[in-house]
DNA sequence: AATGAATGAGAGTTCATTCAT
DNA sequence: CATGAATGAACTCTCATTCAT
């Protein structure tokens, strides 16, 4: 990133710009002032205002997206009757690099998460926890021990999981922090399921 | 409502147009036409468009804040050291009231959670989480022994609770489902935090 | 028309403009400011620049279309032999009410004809020419005699014809001379047809 | 023409793109983009839009033209009492060669024809017709006959004529067929005027 | 209480042309 | 000869709000 590049100065003031007013309220027109750029001169480098967007996140969108599948295949990989400890383990495993990952895109995924109304990303997270369950669910199917508990739950654990993860890369720095919190939200889920499904078991 | 009344026309198709849209994307115009009422007859009744937001959403607002300080309120009624125990069982216990609440405002609190962007409301929920938590810290702090979970934690945590507050309220409409999942998340979140906190004690 | 009404005054420039520019180079920006009135105000009137363009001319293109296909009707009732002599007087039997229709609308088929490019009537003359030539050419079948021209030249004088018509309404005003013309020319038509197929049949 | 050569590329996409979406609406850029060139070698070549677009087409509208002259002069060749008969056989007899121009140059004839709007040939077969007009009409005073049909008239028979050419320009690709419509028309002319002019005598 | 025409700044986007390299 | 980034005015259209009636 270098300031006297023209492209570099709109993707610098266009991430300020989405970060600060969201995609929509951003106007293009703020963004090119800002960088001292001319809207034909924008125009020579994005197609429309939504492209500068996605150049500021698509690798981000489909690198976590990546990661997220690459620890869906590794808490796959157990037999159904130990599924519930194991992959809660699989998962905890893989934190940290998860959390890197998030690090080095803070302002990328800020952009994904509390910026991209009127984007392909608008339902991203969502949609992230939608493949997570389904990777999830299928094999989830074959456990015994799961349907203990009603499906509706799981999915509704997902999904707040996904909503923890977003707030931590909004609010918190810490790379030490962050990898505790989700390490412990991950060991409360496993415990609080393992302790739900033997009470009901009796 | 009544649909003869002029006023009343202009709180159900805002609801409706906002509902569909969102605040900032559903034109005024839109809306008072389809109310079959002029644009100046609409600013008789409201200062602008944010008003109009407001007087559709305000006493729902209020009264889910009203309820969750009643919550607190119970959840904090207890020695220190059966705090873990007893603030879930006392929350659980209050799962059906707040769940025939919410859907008694369904459609209000689909305004707040997820049309309300360019209003005071766009945070609500990440307000009555921090309010909720700062009722429940101040008590938490006493207790011996929530201080083997990070802070951060528990505020994820709950963080975390009221996203999935926010999911059920969008797209579950079922009273008995609404109420089974809150309650189980609840015992998993309470399950969870006391097998965490033997472990560590350890 | 009345130079104090908003609407009027749109629709006087409007006109004014598109004859000068032609549609698509006239800008909308310019009609409403020649009008004294805003953008905005054009928009209460209109959806768009195009539905300004048809406010002014929807009227007249359905008005003549209707004159053609009762002329049209005409020319149709008479027995197969007798088609090539009665057809043409037919026709120009009719030419004063057509160039009375013209002369009221001269404006509007000034638009229609030189100024329509970017809208649905850019192509309107060529259509009318082959509407009526589907007319006309269904009976022309039963005709022995036509049979001795190629249907390409008929054709061809339909849309040589119609051409004419669109030059004498964008050039002449003279009611008389455009009629004198018009019907020279159909018995020009008409004469040298009969010359032809007779020279062809010997 | 040579795919290699940057002018011969910019030619050949600037018909391209001239006959596919007329000379305003055809950006520049893509021009020169789908030619493989820059906007500055364009500029080297040319000094503006509009000079590509004669670069394309002067030729052969100047070459049409002295067809045209040279045609209209064999028609005033002959002494006034038998002008319209041999007029009109001097002008048959050289359709083959307008033909034959017409078809070599047959995107360039479409391109003034039909895509020249905001060009200097944009009335071009408009001002054909006139200078032909003047041409024969000059001759045609002295003329005896032709004075039963009015100038305007006559006037209003070529722009027709030319109008027809146009369209078989555009529309038909097959010499005979092109030969003979404008045979079959011409002599439609001839006959038509004739008759007309005895019946008027009478 | 109600009308609804009018406001006017601001939105995203286009494009022929220039000019330093 | 060629580059191609940059220009910037111009384009159509939107919308919350006002105000004379």
């Amino acid at each position: 990133m270098n300031e006297n590049n023209t492209l570099d100065r709109i993707l610098i003031y266009g991430k300020d710009f989405f970060l600060k007013y969201t995609f929509k309220s951003a106007p293009l027109r703020k963004i090119v002032e800002a960088a001292g750029v001319t809207t034909g001169a924008f125009y020579g480098y994005f197609a429309n205002k939504e492209e500068l967007f996605y150049a500021l996140t698509d690798d981000t969108a489909n690198g976590l997206m990546a990661i997220l599948n690459s620890v869906a295949n590794d808490m796959n990989n157990f037999p159904p009757n130990e599924k519930i400890f194991k992959m809660c383990d699989a998962y905890i495993h893989r934190i940290p690099e998860i959390v890197d990952y998030l690090l080095e895109h803070r302002d990328e995924m800020k952009l994904i998460i509390a910026c991209s109304q009127g984007t392909k990303y608008e339902n991203y997270f969502n949609m992230l926890q939608e493949r997570n369950q389904d990777n999830i669910s299928q094999s989830a199917e074959k456990s015994e021990q799961i349907h203990l508990l009603s499906p509706d739950t799981i999915e509704l654990l997902m999904s707040g999981y996904f909503s923890m993860l977003a707030k931590l890369i909004t609010e918190e720095t810490d790379r030490e922090k962050m990898i505790r919190s989700m390490t412990e939200v991950a060991r409360i889920y496993q415990g609080g399921m393992l302790a739900l499904m033997q009470e009901e078991a009796e």
